[in-house]
DNA sequence: TGGACTAGCCTGTATATACAACTTGGCAGG
DNA sequence: CCTGCCAAGTTGTATATACAGGCTAGTCCA
């Protein structure tokens, strides 16, 4: 029983795909044009044209007409990998992003975090902790780890300028996340880095994310419940852009 | 200026959206196939052929190599339709979904309402209030507003059996959502619908879906907090399925 | 020197054609 | 009556060809 052959412009894509997962093609890199792939995979135009057609729905590749074909820069892939830098995600609202360090260590991943990063236990891991602040008023508190050989300057970075999901996205594309949200009260020590009031519940999103095939890096991030929501806008591919302002009024609809 | 021309196979694509979202094609329905696109249309079986398989990878329709091209059941559409169903939801982890109907009434929209909803200050609304249980356990405060006209039988329907989500989407099609998600202590009244302890936190989702090109449909969901999480998977089409186990793995990470 | 033009590459679309694989229904033979 | 087979219709893929339109670099001319 052998393995049913893929089709040709599936065996194309999973090439571009796999030299651009490995890291041989890196974001706007120049993907092969149409006419290069029928001469070097020895398809035709309109199936090399299927394959990138594709790839660009799928957000691997960006095309441009009279220029070429290039790599995506990953940042704006999904829905989700595109909420994930939260600094990003102050600034398109008009706020400053700042942000506290406080903790930036090379660990040995135990119990959970080593069965949720699939490694063994005693594997070297870098833990932060990091404290957001949106206008000086804090808003997240980061508390993540990340399997060291996948990004072994870590514990050199300067997180106040580029956050660390900002720094893993430029070693290598996240491909994949999985994640929970709950709202659930903080201990203590989260608490006061939040600056919340007792009681105040946190809408905590636990978020693993995977490259190249194997979690990377593990997060859990807590958040003051009366200053923060998660949104979200789910339409069918090719409709038109949503209207701001209308969510905007929504997210008012307090009670 | 005139208005740029769009492609033809563009063209043949929105034709069979309208007739989709019109009601004129309803689920399960056959769609003409690419030889009669070809003779109605005058196009290339090609262009046909790109814009039904365009239509498959948005979920419009599904097709059967040898048997033709039918429109899509849009309960499994997109990630987060798919998920709106609590009943569904339960079910699918083995439980046992029960639900208690509060409040099935008309109204008359008034201020935040009618806003959510585009519509005049004084038109007609049902209001429904649902206690859903898993295993008897109340898990979620289903306060949901619908449009009248967009589902006139509402009042009489029995919402025990079928759930307002199901119900809703039996009518027409719903096409896009949005939602906000926070956490946040609940008022008495839900606290007791929900035998939430003093102090724990709910889980709030407020969603809003859209019809045929208008919102029909406002709902605030409340969950406690110690009990239910908001899960989701996000990856590149094309990926292989999730790894169920690990999914629970993670969930189980509590501190 | 500077600006206009063009050749050459690129993507985007459209068509005609061909063959493969799948499904269904009907028909012929037992 | 049942079984097996075949024909017709359908989707899925692959190719060759054609033309339109965007972009760039280099050339030519004033």
């Amino acid at each position: 029983m052998t393995a049913k052959q893929k089709p040709r412009y599936q065996q194309l894509k999973d090439h571009i795909i796999t030299r651009i997962s490995s890291g041989e093609l890196r974001p706007t890199d120049r993907v092969p044009s149409e006419n290069e792939l029928v001469a070097s995979m020895s398809v035709s135009r309109m199936t090399a044209n299927r394959a990138l057609r594709e790839l660009t729905d799928e957000g691997y590749v960006e095309r441009i007409a009279g220029r070429g074909t290039f790599v995506s820069d990953f940042r704006s892939r999904s829905h989700v990998l595109e909420v994930h830098n939260i600094a990003d995600e102050i600034e398109r609202r008009g706020g400053v992003h700042s942000c506290e360090v406080v903790r930036n260590s090379r660990q040995h991943a135990r119990g959970e975090i080593a069965r949720a990063l699939h490694v063994d236990q005693g594997v070297e891991v870098f833990h932060l902790l990091l404290v957001h602040c949106e206008d000086g008023t804090p808003i997240q508190v980061e508390d993540r780890h990340v399997v060291a050989d996948f990004a072994p300057e870590c514990g050199d970075q300067d997180f106040h300028a580029v956050t660390p999901s900002a720094y893993l996205t430029a070693i290598s594309p996240l491909q994949e996340a999985e994640q929970v949200v709950r709202a659930q009260q903080p201990n203590a020590a989260v608490r006061a880095r939040l600056q919340m009031a007792e009681h105040e519940p946190c809408l905590v999103v636990i978020r693993r994310t995977w490259s190249r095939g194997r979690p990377v890096t593990f997060a859990r991030l807590h958040h003051p419940g009366s200053c923060y929501e998660l949104t979200g806008h789910y339409a069918p591919p090719g409709t038109p852009k949503s209207t701001p302002a209308d969510v905007v009024q929504l997210e008012n609809l307090q009670r």
